[in-house]
DNA sequence: TTGTAAGCGTTATCAC
DNA sequence: GTGATAACGCTTACAA
């Protein structure tokens, strides 16, 4: 592989001005300008950034850590990202940690290692020491999706509290009273936010939480189980809250086990949207976030950071949430009989005597 | 930022000397290996891979290359790969290139400069020249999900010929003879292929696809135009064929529009799945293609081709398709009255005796 | 078992 | 306008 000193050599000048005329930098005449650039064509150069990397001691590369890339959340997030760095010409390294704190470090760890500029990070904890890694080492961080402990960091998420008081609200207006929550893991803020926000709806209302809220993990199979042992209190819970789309399927998967259908048997809200794609199928009540903007507010707090040597203070943006209403809301049993199947996007059904 | 000359001096020992201690290398004493772990420790020292890979020329970096990851199909695969290249000590940048072969290009020559010891790609073009460029540079590449003209690279496929023949048989099985495909762009193999097998399927049944040959994007508005225009025809067809994920959504959304519904009116089948976490919902017959399987796959032919110097000959690796019948199926019009709902999303029923 | 010297490919600094 | 020199942080080759 040809270097700027094969260049040089061919072109008949100094590797230095090889250099300057890849960068554009300083003067060079119109005519060794052109024997470079005959001989970079020639030799089918490229420039080493490794090399270039080293000395100017800037990677042009950034991370993204999230969970999963495969929940369409923070794929939407990930496109966000994209193409947010790459039309400032940084490349993105993708990991995946599966919410374990101690992959999460390594990779952290081995971004550090990479020399990567900044990080964004959807933390698998509270108070990820992977933050205070990241810190130690003069490297940026902006935390996605969730609010951390440390103030080491610029912030990027929704107001869960809310997000989920609003789905609630949606319920209780339909009359529903018994309304079970199938919450994430303790500890992290959205889980515990989006309890929250429900528990504030249900205490508004002057209804008891009692039994009614499970934790869990934000995964298909603990919605589930979360769900199954839901439907067996008595009296059954006329509607279901799934804290992520995740556990949203899972709940879904465990109503269809009990041969209970939406909404005409039971309700079902849940945060996050279903892919774009495939709005079109949708049926899901949903608090939606706005991943793709989420990724691309990152960036540029990211960048921001990157462009100036001060130490700005930490900012935290807070993106609104969009409540979309579909079929899967209906109206609870017992208020049923005086008015007919308001909020549902499917017909009126049968009311039970 | 402590380097391993710093740590050198902390413990007493020459540069090497920590160099041996980070890599494992060579022979050094119990009491050597504690002082510079200690002096590591102490100072915090994370070494400089960018360093590293500019001596040894392996920067153990990958690249996933793709029309847009936001397709779940390719989500799967970046999953696969992700997990692949992560349990080798490899990290991915991922790039998305919208089916435009000058990003394509573009990102290459980024990743060739960032000296990318290899890339996984969804080529834009049938003959791409990202491939050549990859290859002039000795860069090996696998390109995935496609097939090129060219030989240089190795390729991890399925066959969409095969699986698109699959599919229209389950609609010539039950009766249908107007069958429209709604298809990709020209001189994209998937798109080809998908086509061809289509037409061998039809000239099979000794069936005629004139005028039943739609050609588009890969893309939700270009499927949606397709089946708008296959439904003016007289008389209109019995069932589509959206040759990809995005189609399909395009031309359910054509259907919706138009108020009719599958498969009373017509039926619909498409190739590729719906994302796994919403399988539970999945009503289209689908052939689906094993994502996440083609990305481990491609990332194990790039890492044994890093791994041996010998130039061995590039191989083409088709991974089988799965044919998934599901309610989206009816029979055709004319046959429906000799047997009703055979194929529905209900199980097979007893062969009539 | 440990150290010396040199170089990976680039660019900052200073000189002409 | 252009060039010589040194340095970024690390490791290969060769000694000791």
């Amino acid at each position: 592989m040809a270097t700027v000193r094969d260049v040089a050599i061919r072109a008949g000048v100094s590797p230095i001005t090889v250099s300057r005329v890849i960068n554009n930098t300083g003067y060079i005449s119109r005519t060794t300008r052109d024997k470079v650039e005959a001989a970079i064509a020639e030799l089918g150069y490229v420039p080493n950034v490794l090399a270039r990397s080293l000395r100017s001691k800037r990677s042009h590369t950034l991370a993204f850590v999230t969970t999963d890339i495969t929940n369409p959340f923070f794929t939407s997030m990930a496109r966000g990202i994209e193409d947010a760095a790459s039309a400032a010409g940084y490349t993105v390294l993708f990991c995946n940690t599966d919410e374990n704190a101690e992959k999460e470090d390594r990779y952290v760890q081995l971004l550090l290692q990479k020399q990567t500029d900044g990080v964004l990070l959807v933390p698998a904890k509270s108070s990820p020491r992977s933050v205070e890694l990241l810190h130690d080492q003069d490297t940026p961080v902006v935390v996605l999706d969730r609010a951390i402990g440390s103030l080491k960091a610029d912030v990027v998420r929704c107001d869960s509290v809310q997000g989920a008081f609003d789905l609630i609200r949606v319920l209780l207006e339909r009359g529903h009273q018994r309304i079970a929550a199938l919450g994430g893991p303790m500890g992290i803020s959205t889980a515990d936010d989006r309890i929250a926000g429900y528990e504030r709806a249900m205490h508004a209302a002057g209804l008891s939480t009692q039994d009614l809220i499970f934790r869990g993990q934000f995964t298909e199979p603990s919605g589930f189980e979360m769900a199954s042992a839901a439907l067996q209190l008595t009296p059954r819970p006329t509607a279901l809250f799934a804290t992520n789309n995740f556990v949203a399927v899972g709940a879904s998967r465990a109503l269809e086990a009990l041969g209970l259908s939406v909404p005409t048997d039971l309700s079902l809200v849940a945060f996050d949207d279903v892919p774009p794609v495939l709005a079109q199928y949708a049926f899901l009540s949903v608090v939606a976030q706005p991943a793709y903007q989420m990724g691309q507010e990152a960036v540029a707090l990211l960048l921001a950071r990157l462009g100036s040597e001060e130490p700005a203070p930490y900012r935290e943006v807070i993106l609104p949430t969009t409540l979309i209403v579909r079929g899967s809301v209906g109206l609870a049993p017992d208020v049923s009989g005086s008015a007919q199947s308001a909020g549902g996007t499917s017909g009126p059904q049968e009311t039970p005597g």
